[in-house]
This record gives structure tokens, C-alpha cells and sequence, in this order.
DNA sequence: CACGTATTTGCACGGGTTGTTAATCAGCAA
DNA sequence: TTGCTGATTAACAACCCGTGCAAATACGTG
């Protein structure tokens, strides 16, 4: 996702107008590695901007989403997350406190599948489970979970 | 999953009672490939039982699912599938018709992958996205959808 | 400053799944 | 077979997550 500052700009390059709410949602979004929920994001914006609607969170991230700034991350169940690196990354979800890191793969080409044979493959999304380094050392005493 | 005479012991073995609509599902499952969601397993038990309903068949997954008879597939947005191959295996999803394939991998561990440093994963789901054969030959014509 | 139009908001609705409940039913022993 | 007991069913409501809608509001160009 580009700066605030760029998004400003693209916004208006497509006629978008620029409210504090969008302002905000750039701000809070820009350089986030934490890949929130949208009820997470209305958690923090409401805590700056009172009264702000979940609505409007959903909508701004869709805008956000549509013009390739934002990727939705689906990681089995659990609400959609959003990550502002649109790079071309996966995914390690934390089965104890569902913590999601970037993950970057190197040699996808390189894999032997069977069972492809006629399919157009477009995209390949690769999703690790398992527990990360604090939950991990923490065993037996779980960190709490961060979203829901 | 198991045949449904096999899993018709495993129930017993547990203490669980074999009911008719149980059994029903043991058969609509069996060797089924198509990774049915629920609905469509309700909708298909329906012809052969009127009036099952649709929270036993979700009952009956998930009891199923809890022994290890049956994994569940989310793939990104849309209600859950349910799959009896519990073998460890992957994904295929048909981005026109919803169709979802197995796919299997035989060199995953040669992936070279930044960022996992301290997690310690147990499990990798990969899915591939994409047009299966069908919608690919037909394309601008494409197969309307199974499920949804 | 005023106007046209996008945006925000609150509400209600929708799909998908689970909780609750009363009534029914299966398994088992006598 | 009968009766006991606890599991299962089915209907209903509730739940979560996300979206459609309409009225009120704010942006930003002229």
C-alpha cells in the first residue's frame, strides 16, 4: 500500500473524495504488518475518531482493496484480515493466539503437483499453521487471542 | 473417510447411536470428490429423506470431522466444504464455477521460505486458483455455478 | 458561497453456522 | 418385549460477519 500522501492523490485521481475517516484509515493502515480485522480497525479508529461506523471502515477497505492497495486474507475461518503488503507474500497463521505473518517464498515453480492437468492455475496461496516464537515458548500458559 | 460399514463401528465404538440419517451421510460421503458444503449435502439427503434436517447434517460433519473422517476446506470466501479424503493433500479452486479439485504435492519441503524464523509450523494448505478444464475450454460461456 | 455528488451513518437484512429446547428415538438390560 | 436412560432430532432463535438501503452530511469544484 502507498503512503497516505500517494493515496490522497490516487483517491482524487478518481474522483474520490478525501474525508478525515479515509485519512485516518491510511494512516492506521500504512506500514501495519498485524494483518487486522475490520472490527479491529473500527477499534482503533474509534478511539481517535469517536463514533466512526464500522461502515464505513468495510467500505473504505473495499475501496482500498479494489484499487490493489489492500489484499484480503482469508485464513480459514474468523472474519476477513487486511494486509496493506501487496507484495507477492503468504501467510503463517498462530493456532494459539492467531497472530498472521508475512511469509515469502522463493521457489514456488520448483513444486511437484498432481492433479492440475487442464487447469489454469492464476494464483497459488500458501497458508502455514502452526505456533509462533512467543506462543511457542509460552507453551502451557497460551498468549490470549488478539481478535474475537 | 472410512467405508460406512467401518464408520458404522467407529460410531458405535464411541457411543454414538446410528441412526438412519447418519447413515445416509456415511453413503452420500463415501468416495465423494466434489467437496460438498453442507447445503448441498442437506439438499441431496433431502431426495432421499424428506424433512432430514439441515442441522443434523451439519451435526453429523461435525462429528465426522472430529474424528478425522472428514477435513474441512475453506477456501477464501463462501460457506465451508467438506472433504473425506483426509490423505495430506491440497487444493484447486475453478474461479467461474466454484469447482474445487484435490491436488497433491510431493516435494513441499524443498520450498525455501523467508519469515518463518521462530515459528514453528504444523501444517501447510496451499490453494491454487484458477479456471478448471471445463470453464477454461468454455470460456466467455461459463459453467454456472455448483454451489452457492 | 453554493451546488452537485460522493460519503457517512444507522438500520435492517442476508448467508452461514451454532445454541437451545422439547419431544422423540435408539441402545441396552432384564 | 418392555422399560429406562441418555442421545438425537427438528424447529426456532441467536450469532457473526458483511452488505444494501435511505436519509443526512460533507467534500470540493465552479
Amino acid at each position: 500500500m502507498r503512503s497516505p500522501t500517494e493515496l490522497t492523490a490516487a483517491f482524487r485521481l478518481q474522483g474520490l473524495k478525501l474525508t478525515p475517516q479515509r485519512q485516518l484509515l491510511f494512516r492506521l493502515l500504512h506500514g501495519n504488518t498485524v494483518h487486522p480485522t475490520a472490527e479491529a480497525l473500527h477499534a482503533q479508529a474509534s478511539e481517535v475518531m469517536p463514533g466512526i461506523s464500522l461502515r464505513t471502515i468495510y467500505q473504505t477497505l473495499n475501496d482500498l482493496a479494489a484499487m490493489g492497495e489492500l489484499q484480503l486474507v482469508s485464513v480459514g475461518s474468523g472474519p476477513s484480515r487486511f494486509d496493506p503488503n501487496v507484495d507477492d507474500h503468504h501467510h503463517a497463521v498462530c493456532i494459539e493466539c492467531g497472530a498472521v505473518v508475512d511469509v515469502y517464498v522463493h521457489n514456488l515453480a520448483v513444486l511437484r503437483v498432481d492433479g492440475l492437468a487442464g487447469f489454469q492455475p492464476e494464483t497459488a496461496r500458501l497458508v502455514f499453521s502452526g505456533r509462533c516464537q512467543r506462543c511457542a515458548a509460552a507453551s502451557g500458559e497460551p498468549t490470549p487471542p488478539k481478535h474475537r
